[in-house]
DNA sequence: ATGGTCGGTTGCCGA
């Protein structure tokens, strides 16, 4: 089975670009993040054409998850337990939808940006990876052999070599101390990067910024990332970044990754 | 050359 995690910065203006992917890829799931759309303005058809069950939630014009599956869609649950809100009074964003595909428990997550290390988002970005853990340690703690996917935006570079730059992030977020912590936070519950070990770096990137030519000086950052449990992280067989939907106009600022579990 | 780019509830904010 091949899943798969994608920021596509906005649905509605990426779904000719997915579209194709889809075909050409050959998926089985797909965790979406940053759909920018409402429920009633997500392209489920678009999908159901191609054969995928979508899972959406999105509220507004900003944030939004979804998971498309062509192997079965069940239980799906929106933000997990301890999920920290935003704004004032604070609510919970759409960030987090789960479901199981195939036996298989995947979660698209779109972590909190965090804006500048001085910003109040950072705190929240800090507290939803703590929450995310905790929640975590408990799905295996209850089932030690749960085969759990966390898939998403990070929006954390764990490494120094998963950015083109590290004196460029100095002061930045993405790179700080307590970013790369709570990062762990997660990996120490339990979840094992599966692609890193199939697309090592340096040099290998799942983000690139639209300004300053970033992806054509092959200026990104790895900050996508699929953490598996330890039961799925024995079925992976296969992982790549496709570095190469980055390129050409109407691209995302995301490339997707992909990983394969054997049946 | 003090800039450059995307997205959307656009003339501003978030990434």
């Amino acid at each position: 089975m091949r899943i798969a995690t994608w920021n596509v910065n906005s649905i509605r203006s990426r779904i000719d670009r997915v579209e194709a992917w889809l075909q050409r890829t050959d998926v089985d799931v797909l965790a979406i993040q940053e759909t920018k759309a409402r429920e009633d303005q997500f392209p489920f058809d678009r999908f159901a054409a191609l054969g995928y069950e979508v899972a959406h939630h999105g509220l507004n014009q900003w944030n939004g998850v979804a998971i498309a599956s062509r192997v079965g869609l069940d239980d799906v649950r929106v933000g997990f337990e301890g999920q920290p809100g935003w704004g004032e009074p604070a609510a919970a964003e759409a960030r987090a939808i789960g479901a199981v595909c195939r036996g298989v428990r995947v979660w698209s997550l779109y972590i909190p940006n965090g804006r500048a290390l001085d910003d109040p988002h950072l705190e929240y970005k800090l507290q939803w990876l703590d929450a995310l853990a905790d929640a975590g340690r408990g799905w295996i703690a209850a089932d030690p052999g749960a085969q759990i996917a966390l898939l998403g935006d990070w929006n954390i570079a764990p490494q120094d070599d998963d950015v083109w730059s590290v004196a460029y992030y100095e002061g930045r977020t993405h790179t700080s101390p307590a970013e790369r912590a709570a990062f762990q936070h997660v990996v120490d519950a339990g979840f094992a990067d599966v692609v890193r070990p199939h697309a090592p770096g340096p040099g290998t990137y799942t983000y690139w910024d639209y300004t300053q030519l970033r992806f054509q000086k092959r200026q990104g950052m790895r900050i996508d990332f699929a953490l598996c449990s330890p039961a799925l992280a024995d079925r992976v067989v296969g992982a790549a970044i496709d570095r190469e939907e980055r390129k050409g106009k109407g691209a995302s600022d995301h490339a997707p990754v992909v990983f394969e579990i054997a049946d």
